[in-house]
Order: C-alpha cells, then structure tokens, then sequence
DNA sequence: CTCCTTTAATTGGTCTACCACTTAACTCAT
DNA sequence: ATGAGTTAAGTGGTAGACCAATTAAAGGAG
C-alpha cells in the first residue's frame, strides 16, 4: 500500500481545472478582457458539456485567486490582473486565521516604516502630487467633520503606493480596514488630536520631499506611537 | 469615489465563513486532531441548519488551504498544518500573472527582520524547541539529498512562529511558497552554500536564544543579502 | 418623441433528489 | 467459531429544479 502511494499523485485533470483552463485561456488570449462579463453559467456549463456545478465551482476557484468577482444575479467579470490576484489570497487567508489587534497594529508600523523609507528613495513627483492630494482632503474633511478616518487611512496608503512595493502595499490593503474597523468601533480618535496628527503627517511628507529616510522614519514611528500603545491596552 | 473604493470591501461574513470559523474552532480546540474525520456533510448541514452546498463551500476552501483533504465516498479527514500545504497555491495564478519577484523579496526580508527582532524578546522554551528541530531537520535533508529549500524555508516559518504575531506568520505563508517556487525553477541554491546557510540558521538560532535582538537582526540581514542581490538581477 | 412604469427574461444563489462508490454489518456455509 | 460472500446503510459527487434579485424590453401616459 505504502509503495504504492508515490505513484499516486499522478491526478487526472479534474472538470473543474478543465473549465479553469478554458477560463484562463480566454483571458490571456485576450478574448475577455479586464471589466468584461463572462457568459452566464447556464451558457457555459451548454458549451463545455458539464454541469452547473462545475462551472460554479471553477469560477469560485478562479474568485478565491482575485481573478474573477461574482456579481449576485447580474454576472460575473474578470478583474485586473496587476496585483488583485495576491489581493483576494491576502483577504482569505485572513479570514481563516482571525489575527488580533496588536498583531495587526504591530504589523502595520513594521510596514509603515519600512514603506516611508523606501518613499523618501523612490517617490517621484506625481507620487508627491497624490500625497499632498490626499494631505488636503484630510484637511478639508477635519475643518467639516468629525470622522476622518477614512482620509487619514488614505494618506498612509499614498505613502505604501510611494514606496513602490506592490506586496506591501496589497498588504497594508488588507490591515487597514480591519483597524480602521476598530477604530471606530472603540471611538479611538479623539477629536482634539486631529489636527496634531495633521501636522505630522505634514512633517512626514516633507521628510519625503526632501528624501531624508531617518527623519521620515523618526517620525512616523512618533505618529504610530500613540496606536500601538492603544493596541497593547486593548489586549 | 475613486478613494473611497480601496475601503469599500466591507464584506459581511457569509454562511461559509461562519461554517469555516466553527470548523476551525473544533480543529484548534483540540476537538478535531489530525487524522480525525469530520462529520459527513449531511449531518454538518443538519446540525448547523444550513444547506449541505454552503458545507462543501467550505470544505472545499478548508481543503484549498491544505487543512482538510476530502476522500470521495468515504469522508473529509483534517491534515497536519504545514508549509507544504500551502505549496503550489500561487502556481496556479502565476500562469496568468508572475508577480513582482524583487517586491515579494523586499517584503520578505523586512518582515524576516521584523520576526526576528520579535523573536528574540517573546521566544518561548517550545519555540526553541521547534527552531532546533527544523534546524536538524535541514542538516539531515542536506546530507541526503539535494533539495533542501523546503526545510530552509520551514525555519524560516518557526522564527515568524517565535515572533508571536500572527499576521505577520500568515503572509510569511503566503509569500514564501511563491519565492519559494521561484527558487527552484531558476536553481538558486547552490550545493556548495548549503553548509554555508546551515551555519547562518544555526548562528541566528543563537542569538535567539541569547536574546541578543541586534545581533539577530543583523546575522538575518547578511543571510538574506544574497537572495535580495539575486532579486535585483532577475528584475 | 420622450420618459416613466410595468413586465418578462435572465442572472447567480440555494436546495433537494438521485447517483456511484465505500464501508461496515450481517448471513451462512465451512 | 471462523471466514468469505452478501447486503444495506452511509458517504461524497452530480445534476436539475426552484428562488429572489437584477436587468432589459415592452407598454403607456405625457
């Protein structure tokens, strides 16, 4: 028995990783391109031969990958294929682990950091352009409102974007919503500290423009000092 | 609008979700060990009051991660937790779009830096342990065989597992397959660096148990150089 | 002719019945 | 009492029917 089991893994092609090839062949033929409709399933499963079922699990396959994102009665179409693919891998084995906060927290400031270094290296102009558009949009929603969070989450993503690495920036993708979650959940920003933060975040981005990594680096590490503290009570 | 999108991904937890986290629930409790089998997919379906398609969801995404394997006509059994489970899982996708090799890279060694500097302050006796078991387990793979990049890469796993943070070990999963297989199709591992490595991993190792972060930090850094400098030219 | 309302067709989502295979229990000859 | 042969219950695999939401077409009022 036991010998047997090496020649075991020989697996004939699956249904479904025939109707994933077929998918994908169209994709890189170019035949459906970013933002197209695929055929329904109904179409596809009369065309290949198999049942619906087959179709949709390939498809949820293909989904599961970033490729492909289902509509609810109304169809399917492909995604772009930059980096959504990691996207959806990212987002669905975070789903399965459940992470904590402070691992969470903690691994956004590693990121953060090592993001803001690379942005004082890499930053070209319009990367300076798209943080000083996001640095006013946080100043225009503070001066109107009482949340935003969502400008404040916005400009440190401008910063991954600026750092020029597509993994870490897929990756703070993925962490920021999931803290931006329970912020507002636990009401952590205060309403006093905003225009603190403002004027850091002021700082960081010149940092950036004048290239100096150690000043850049210093200071984020005080802007996220106050939410990894706040992490650490929550535990 | 267009800001506004990256967050919009709100996602409410769905039924397979919620089976996957009760499924999970019963593995990590101990309920569920490794060989165990899972009750049948009708009584599943019965007792959590939910139609048995949304069960086979969620085995069938449970099964692509490696932590189920369903035997047709007999059952779904629950498999160890491995690096190997994972392996392949971007194969798929790279047919269709290879990712950023240097990013993945870059991302790896700061978050190698990251994990070992966590190491060093929050190693448990059993994470000692473990790091001398995979550290044994290369040395005896090198001297019989060729390929060791699995096990290499196992250690690797156990110092993000001594670090104690759990998103940073859920993307070191996901990230070093890819590099992984990317190693093996261009051969970068050496015969002769083999002893060379062995004797880096056992000098790291070292300096977790001394607790001595800077030391770690750097001898991971000089570890590492290679594979970076070996990005850089495949880019 | 235009615009709004209504209606019918189409979509993905869900459930259930049936299938082939496995497995364990049972029967019966030895 | 034992063993092989048989049978029945249970398993995951598959297909099709039905559901609710969406969408596009048809109809009618202005």
């Amino acid at each position: 028995m036991e010998l047997l089991d090496n020649f075991k893994a020989i697996e004939v092609e699956t249904p479904v990783d025939k109707i994933i090839r077929q998918i994908r062949s169209l994709i890189v033929s170019g035949y459906l391109a970013p933002g197209d409709k695929l055929p329904s399933e109904r179409k596809l499963s009369e065309k290949l031969g198999v049942g619906r079922t087959y179709i949709r699990d390939a498809i949820k396959k293909l989904e599961f990958f970033g490729i492909l994102t289902t509509h609810p009665q109304s169809g399917v179409v492909v995604n772009g294929t930059d980096i959504s693919a990691m996207e959806g891998l990212f987002s669905n084995v975070m789903k399965i682990e459940r992470p904590d906060f402070f691992s969470l927290v903690e691994t956004r400031v590693s990121m953060e950091l090592f993001s803001v270094q690379n942005a004082t290296k890499r930053r070209t102009d319009e990367d300076l352009k798209n943080l000083e558009k996001a640095l006013e949009a946080y100043e225009a929603k503070i001066k109107i409102s009482q949340h935003a969070e969502n400008e404040d989450f916005l400009f440190h993503l401008k910063i991954a974007e600026a750092g020029h690495n597509a993994v870490v920036k897929t990756m703070m993708l993925i962490i920021l919503p999931d803290i931006l979650a329970i912020y507002k959940k636990e009401n952590f920003c205060g309403e006093d500290e905003k225009l603190k933060r403002l004027g850091e975040h002021r700082a960081i981005l010149d940092a950036i423009k004048e290239k100096d990594a150690d000043k850049a680096v210093l200071l984020m590490q005080e802007h996220l000092k106050n939410v990894l503290e706040f992490s650490k009570k929550i535990l």
